[in-house]
DNA sequence: AGCCTTATTTAACCTTGTCTTAACCATGAG
DNA sequence: CTCATGGTTAAGACAAGGTTAAATAAGGCT
């Protein structure tokens, strides 16, 4: 991976430097800006990670300059962390709801940032493992929600059918016996009728399109793009 | 704030119980574990707030062992420490960036250790994030005052549903299993009845609004917007 | 200690969606 | 044609949670 890159925002020149200079020794990809209004223009060309941001700014404060990154359709995603001053009273703050990802309070305390900063990168780029999506076919398995999102929909699928799409998909074009089948979905001491899993089949292919799930006579199912 | 939970990994029989009973006798709570791969398993139920992992073990060593608990989600952001023999030679930890947050060389001086680990774990919670905005529904949660607010209203939530919330919003999405839930909101060894967790959702749901709980049936509870 | 309040857990019962079954149908290989 | 293998459907059983209210625990206060 290369260097994930930050963008910090604060009108005092001594935290920049403070700020930028630590986390450049943790290896990170650093651009500053003084104001709103500036970090607005270098992030649309740096396209950072992560925007570290001030709330207190003159001119365009911290809270509009989130709210105009979260309008930037480049920028949706990135993970915006607000730095501020314990003191300040949060209450604007609270009803206000900017999409920030997370606070960190002054004074700044050089190891504190960091580990905080990396938390929150570690965070995001982790959150994939676990989304599967099938080549090709629109169709993403995301065990850590429980969610299968099929051509952009979001369907909610009952434990069953949902543990037997993602067995299936593990492998697609791989058949998979109905013993393979019981033994994963079901567990090895659980017995039940012949037509049970023909029926979580049903509803799969009834869900998901016919034509993905494959019968093999015989042998089994696979899943089938 | 319920006690820190910290997983100890090492296939010394002796070193287990030294180390645990004086941690206990700190206040934290405490699971063992006596080879890397048991480790795991009960890192994934027990989500520990940090693990200390002994470097030399047979089969799976600390090192893979570490490795491991960073590529599980849950488990990205837990602290990590390793034990050391101090005659073992470092140039192979050195080169090696497993993501530990601290090394603790052997032989165990208890003092010291416990010390160490306080060290890590303030370190760790005074970063913790005590303020969190749940990205887009106006919800802070405040760890240092116990205090929710949403939309401007201050909640004070009783410390079961605090906590509960706390967990579920950490990773919004995300589902966590009954098993996590018991876990880590009321400790390894506590036993409560079936229907006591669901109690627990009811009061959130009533007090933060229905739909921000979703149930996933057969598998657990996720909070989501 | 005794009394009050608030948290937390339990227990009993209700509701709902999920899962399984059973009966019947369709198809294709031999 | 006939048997074997699946497909389809709907009904009912069942499991998982939801909902209450009441029991118990935990504190605070006098």
């Amino acid at each position: 991976m290369s260097k994930q890159k930050i963008l910090l925002v604060d009108d005092e020149q001594d935290i920049l430097d403070l700020i930028g200079f630590n986390l450049e020794k943790e290896g990170f990809d650093i651009q500053t800006a003084s104001n709103g209004k500036q970090a607005l223009d270098i992030a649309r060309k740096f396209l950072p990670d992560l925007v570290l941001l001030d709330v207190m700014m003159p001119g365009m404060d911290g809270m509009e300059t989130c709210r105009e990154l979260r309008d930037d359709a480049q920028l949706k995603n990135v993970l915006i962390a607000f730095l501020t001053a314990r003191s300040e009273d949060y209450s604007q703050i609270a009803g206000f709801d900017a999409g920030a990802d997370d606070y960190i309070s002054k004074p700044i305390k050089p190891r504190v940032l960091v580990s905080r900063v990396k938390a929150l990168l570690r965070r995001n780029t982790g959150t994939e493992v676990e989304i599967k999506e099938v080549p090709l076919h629109g169709i993403v398995i995301d065990k850590e929600r429980y969610v299968v999102i099929k051509d952009g929909i979001q369907l909610n699928l009952p434990k069953k059918e949902f543990e037997l799409l993602a067995l299936l998909t593990s492998a697609p074009g791989r058949v998979f016996t109905r013993e393979n089948i019981l033994a994963s979905v079901w567990g090895n001491d659980v017995i039940v009728g012949d037509r049970t899993i023909d029926v979580h089949i049903r509803k799969l292919r009834e869900k998901l399109g016919d034509d993905n799930f494959k019968t093999v006579k015989g042998v089994g199912y696979k899943f089938e793009p």
